[in-house]
DNA sequence: CTGAAAGCGCTAACAC
DNA sequence: GTGTTAGCGCTTTCAG
């Protein structure tokens, strides 16, 4: 049998209110003698509240659910653990979701959330198309963040990274090494931040007044073997001298592809990349390649979120976090 | 106003019995037409049962946990992803915790665990001091396991990988190719699975006859530069033609000595992993590597845990994992 | 074949 | 200062 609140009353000698009251730190001018005969009971019969129980009355769980993608890839795996970090510091537990970037799933996902009485979810994906699961949710009123997205009407709450500047700084710096045509490896632009990307680098070309061409703008799926094909396609073009990637992945397909032209990084062809994954160190050259506050970016959001939950006023409504351009080996300067 | 049971009951003016037994799937000569009513009504008002008030009732959450090291460690996440697929499939949910392999966190997790109310816990961790946090648990009859341990005592459950023929067969090969000088780039040996891989790669020495030199056996963390540290040192000795490291992030600092020192991989030094991370095929040249069935490890325990909760006699309760030696480019045949 | 009622373990008015 | 009591939303004997 397990012990209850009601066999810690009876062996203090209260009712189960006083006990339900210590519990939850309301002693407001309650006798020091009573407490402590109840905190003795509690602890010497390793009294544990069920918090089953407490949820059916409270309607809280102290529970967050995450959805993404994946787990296994390491963004969202840096994502998860800031989000978890975050939350256990609060008191929250969290529910992980891969869903795949499909609908079906993410909405069986929700559905299941709801149902367990998560407080809050936060939710990660790659594309846009998903708003309608999004509205059930909205109409259950569960609070919850999207990452990434840039819904301006109804989301009275954001959190992402600043992509556009990101590319930009990225495209910008080539530009500064004398690069002048500068292809890219883009991801489909459905994905918002993929758009915020591709905006960061065409007006980071306008602003210097390089013109813009389509021909050497290819669209990968951030996997690495699109980031090869989409790279023997460009170096075709013999112009090129500089390849900017939408993430990391992408940016070794091109290594790879260089490898195969037998192009060396950074001579003949300089290549940035987007993400600063582990294996940005490891492979040589050194990637130059634009970091993300993504574990960053999980911590503050399920702050955001709790602070939601709990009812105060969010310190920041909307988080947008910096990007950094971490200068490493692959660029290299070009004389004119 | 949430709808409730009783609100289904009252509009198909029928008991909360009958619709708690549809719900269930309880219909053993019940009369189609209040059936059909009842779901009708659900339908229509698009009920959800609670599942916390289920919970309080049945003592069942549907719900497990998870507690590992890191989730940013691609070991981990692969784990996770695996027990999460296999959960969802029977209708569990999965609570992640990351405990950076601390002690007290371990703890701390375990008790919210309970507290929750999950129905099982799967556990992993690098090393074997952990044994009390363990010990609570287990007289709160939870299910549980701990993933990659050999208790054989107590623990009625078990699931690991074959460390042990995983590390034998890496060491194998390079004999089968003619090196006799082999180094060893070893884990901690409070650590389960790497007292397991030092076994094989010992026994694969002896039964070649082959002298096992302490000089060459070193012990990194499972970090890269530990192993970029244990090569150098190893290099030291000339008559050394392979190392054999025990992950891949160890050989993939292996690789960085080598290119500081000015040795070719594979012509002047052979190098095996343990692993087969992405990174093994992106690197150069391509790691020759164990790799490990941790995604299978994970749905596989999963599916351990949830037949033990549901109590049905699991098919196997002693799941190990044969590893596979995926061969590559970084091991060179030597000649005689 | 269906329903009444007790109770899972806890919280929170409302009394005293 | 502390206790009584009525639920939270569901399942499950036990009757009928």
């Amino acid at each position: 049998m397990k012990t209850t609140i009601r066999d810690i009353a009876k062996i203090a000698n209260v009712s189960t209110t006083t006990v339900s009251r210590i519990l939850n730190g309301k002693y407001e001018g309650m006798s020091e003698a009573t407490r402590e005969r109840v905190l003795d009971a509690i602890k010497e019969n390793n009294y544990k509240p069920s918090t089953i129980a407490r949820s059916l009355v409270t309607n809280k769980t102290r529970t967050l659910g995450l959805t993404l993608p994946s787990i296994s890839n390491p963004f969202f795996s840096n994502l998860a653990r800031g989000v978890e970090d975050y939350a256990i510091k609060r008191g929250y537990n969290l529910f992980l979701c891969n869903t795949d970037d499909e609908k079906e799933k993410q909405k069986l996902y929700f559905e299941a959330l709801i149902e367990k009485g998560v407080d809050g979810i936060i939710s990660a994906t790659y594309y846009d198309d998903q708003e309608e699961c999004f509205r059930d949710i909205l109409n259950q009123k569960v609070p919850f963040i999207i990452l990434d997205k840039n819904y301006e009407e109804g989301m009275k709450y954001r959190s992402s990274i600043d992509n556009y500047s990101g590319a930009y700084s990225a495209t910008d710096y080539l530009i500064q090494n004398g690069h002048k045509k500068i292809a890219c490896i883009r991801g489909p632009l459905n994905s918002p931040f993929s758009r915020e990307r591709f905006r960061g680098y065409k007006e980071a070309l306008e602003n210097s007044h390089i013109e813009v061409d389509e021909k050497v703008i290819l669209e990968g799926d951030f996997f690495i073997d699109s980031g090869e094909k989409c790279a023997l396609e460009i170096l075709k073009n013999s112009e090129v001298t500089a390849i900017v990637c939408f993430n990391d992945f992408m940016a070794f397909g091109a290594y790879k592809a260089c490898r195969k032209l037998n192009k060396r990084i950074p001579e003949d062809i300089s290549i940035t990349g987007f993400d600063d994954i582990e294996l940005s160190t490891i492979i040589e050259p050194h990637l130059t390649t634009v970091k993300q506050p993504i574990y960053e970016l999980g911590f503050k959001t399920a702050g955001l979120i709790i602070d939601l939950i709990e009812k105060r006023e969010p310190e920041i409504k909307h988080i947008k976090l910096d990007t950094e351009l971490i200068i490493r080996d692959s660029v290299m300067k070009i004389k004119p």
